[in-house]
DNA sequence: TACATATGATCAT
DNA sequence: TGATCCTATGTAA
């Protein structure tokens, strides 16, 4: 489950688990041997996430790049666990920490973090992200917001549900050309984006769906099926005025939106 | 057993 | 635009 959030949770979560003791790493499927024999026995000083790439810093200088891509996982398992498609395990005490296929997993050196970052967006989810930043690079695309929005040198750490859903949010329908927003739209994207990405994290899990959005016999409460107002629904109606969700394919993935609080441009 | 699909990105054409 | 990489899961046969 690939966004900025995971990412980022899994920053948090990492720099916990791993805390000020040195960590045995292994390359179980040998596919990232030698990267984890430079961080075996190392203490991992620090855990970032920048968009969708994780970083962590070891005492020694090494920095372990990973970016999930559309099928890795990174997740919290036992030293006992199956392994025989684990890129990496980073184990501390009782727990292990496994990486499945991930798209991109190498060690570098203490450049990696800039050299891989500088060519991003914002990530709304960082610090140093910067709305005046994010409304220059939407407003100088010559493309529909839609495929901005996974330009991940327009805004870092957004995908496909984040697209599609905080499109709908706003109230943008996503063939709408990004330099045709209005100031105040890009803001409000940024806004909602920023608000939504930390539930993100906060929940491990994206939700964008709200207990006012759902109907009064679910006294509120948020089920499996109603997390997400558009995201792979098409047909089914909006949760705010009822008009069946309609589906296409921008920027070579399929999107989903509602024809009525979305109108098209 | 096989196939389709997936919250991503890159490279070739 | 299409092929490709990586893994896991759900559905079809």
């Amino acid at each position: 489950m690939p966004e900025g959030h995971t990412v980022h949770r899994l920053a948090r979560d990492l720099a916990r688990d791993l805390g000020v003791n040195a960590v045995t790493a292994s390359s179980p499927q040998q596919r990232f041997a030698a990267g984890a024999d430079l961080l075996d026995g190392q203490v991992a000083t620090r855990c970032r996430a920048y968009g969708k790439h994780l970083f962590v810093d070891f005492e020694a200088g090494d920095t372990l790049h990973i970016h999930l891509g559309l099928i890795g996982k990174f997740r919290r398992t036992a030293p006992d666990a199956p392994r025989d498609t684990v890129r990496l395990r980073l184990a501390v005490d009782h727990i292990a920490w496994d990486l499945t296929g991930p798209m991109t997993c190498t060690v570098g050196g203490p450049d990696t973090f800039t050299d891989v970052t500088t060519t991003l967006g914002p990530d709304p989810l960082r610090r140093d992200g910067r709305l005046p930043d994010f409304s220059e690079r939407v407003a100088t695309r010559r493309v529909p917001i839609g495929a901005a929005l996974l330009d991940q040198r327009v805004v870092a750490g957004i995908g496909n549900v984040y697209r599609a859903e905080l499109l709908f949010l706003v109230g943008i329908h996503p063939s709408v050309p990004s330099l045709m927003l209005a100031d105040a739209e890009v803001n409000d994207l940024w806004n909602v984006a920023t608000d939504q990405l930390r539930r993100g994290v906060r929940l491990n899990r994206i939700v964008t769906v709200d207990p006012a959005d759902v109907g009064a016999s679910s006294v509120g409460r948020i089920g499996a099926d109603d997390r997400l107002h558009v995201y792979k629904r098409a047909g089914e109606p909006c949760r705010r005025c009822g008009a069946p969700i309609e589906r296409f394919v921008l920027a070579g993935r399929k999107t989903w939106f509602c024809p009525t609080c979305q109108p098209p441009p």
